[in-house]
DNA sequence: CTATTTTCTTGCGGCATCGCAATTAATTCC
DNA sequence: GGAATTAATTGCGATGCCGCAAGAAAATAG
């Protein structure tokens, strides 16, 4: 009985998108060197072989765990900062909900790009442009968010953009890292409270 | 013919911290888990039962390295930002010290510490540590030098000291981990100038 | 000159990791 | 029902990596 239109040979008996995450919480913690297809396989309960035909080899799983990420971030990014509030409230929001996700489960992750690209990027030149994108897109959203401010008249109109997402920017990529040093909620929510009035000054 | 203090035995046929700083290079680059220890051995020219016996495993001869790493940051930040200029100067010298020894050779290099030590960090609870060292000491550093402008009636007294040595901070993470993405000079001391004057706002 | 101490070199053994090939299983097309 | 197609499973082989042990070498102490 030929069901939908199911491709054609032996139909997959595991959930891409589950192995998917399991994968993404270990690249996540040790990043792409610290992790071995044996150990995914053994998580995911499926065997090298068929991770290799689904996915490629463990680099090329890992980019994939790394795009979907990224993709999670965007998400999280759009629905905390969606430009319906003032600037300092959506700020507040934006950092506080990175707080949440580098902080989920107690455990000191961190961003998962910002934490275990780098070590990578030095030498694979592929994934340092994965990590530029990332920073450009990061980028882009924040300076966009300030932009907006901007023509609202809560920023001056002689106001430096440029200088606003830098900052801005930097104070995500030190909450990244470091919640993944250990630091607790309180102390990274009291970096961002201080710091906010700084970035959201109307001079 | 007995010479000064020697120890007893068979002396050393290397520099210790010759291997170090071959070995420093070598983690820089890939961190912990991406270097072997016959890469060390090859590049060095010192067998591995060598470097055994003069530092240990691999993971605490790349301890060995960032504190040598620690150590070079802490001579070259006193040197750039000793406290005889104006604060603005010394911020000046000190992110574009930064950016200099995080492009040393034209390789998109970043910063040792902040790019390699994160990936460990999680599941490594030492390393975790050394990590919130690296970060408190630039903390401490970057405090002091806006308490001291304080003081001296370059920013006004009610001015907060945590969130502009915070944001400062994080423009330091930022450069390092941007440098890594491969970002160029330009880029990055745009960045910089772009965003002192917000550091440095005597308000 | 001999004994002692420390280091250097070489090599072995074990372990983990990865990629590939061969076999078995499930499903669709005709 | 048979052929074709795609997956899953198992297992092998090669490589890299680490730690340790055994023997040779270079220095000092007496």
């Amino acid at each position: 009985m030929p069901q939908e239109n199911r491709p054609r040979g032996r139909p997959r008996t595991f959930d891409a998108d589950a192995v998917l995450a399991i994968a993404q919480d270990a690249f996540w913690r040790r990043g792409l060197a610290g992790v071995s297809l044996d150990e995914v396989s053994a998580a995911t309960g499926v065997a090298r072989p068929g991770l290799a035909a689904a996915f490629g080899d463990k680099r090329a799983l890992y980019l994939r765990t790394i795009d979907a990420f990224t993709a999670q971030m965007d998400v999280a990014a759009r629905t905390l900062m969606g430009g319906s509030r003032p600037l300092r409230v959506e700020l507040g929001a934006f950092f506080t909900g990175a707080v949440d996700l580098y902080l989920a489960g107690d455990e000191p992750r961190g961003c998962m790009a910002l934490c275990t690209l780098p070590v990578e990027a030095a030498d694979d030149p592929e994934i340092r442009v994965r990590l530029g994108a990332v920073l450009n897109r990061t980028d882009a959203l924040l300076q966009a968010r300030f932009q907006l401010a901007r023509a609202r008249g809560e920023l001056p109109a002689r106001t430096n953009i440029a200088g606003r997402g830098a900052l801005a920017a930097a104070l995500l990529h030190s909450v990244a890292i470091r919640a993944r040093a250990g630091a607790g909620r309180a102390t990274l929510l009291a970096m961002i409270r201080a710091a906010l009035p700084l970035l959201c000054r109307a001079d």
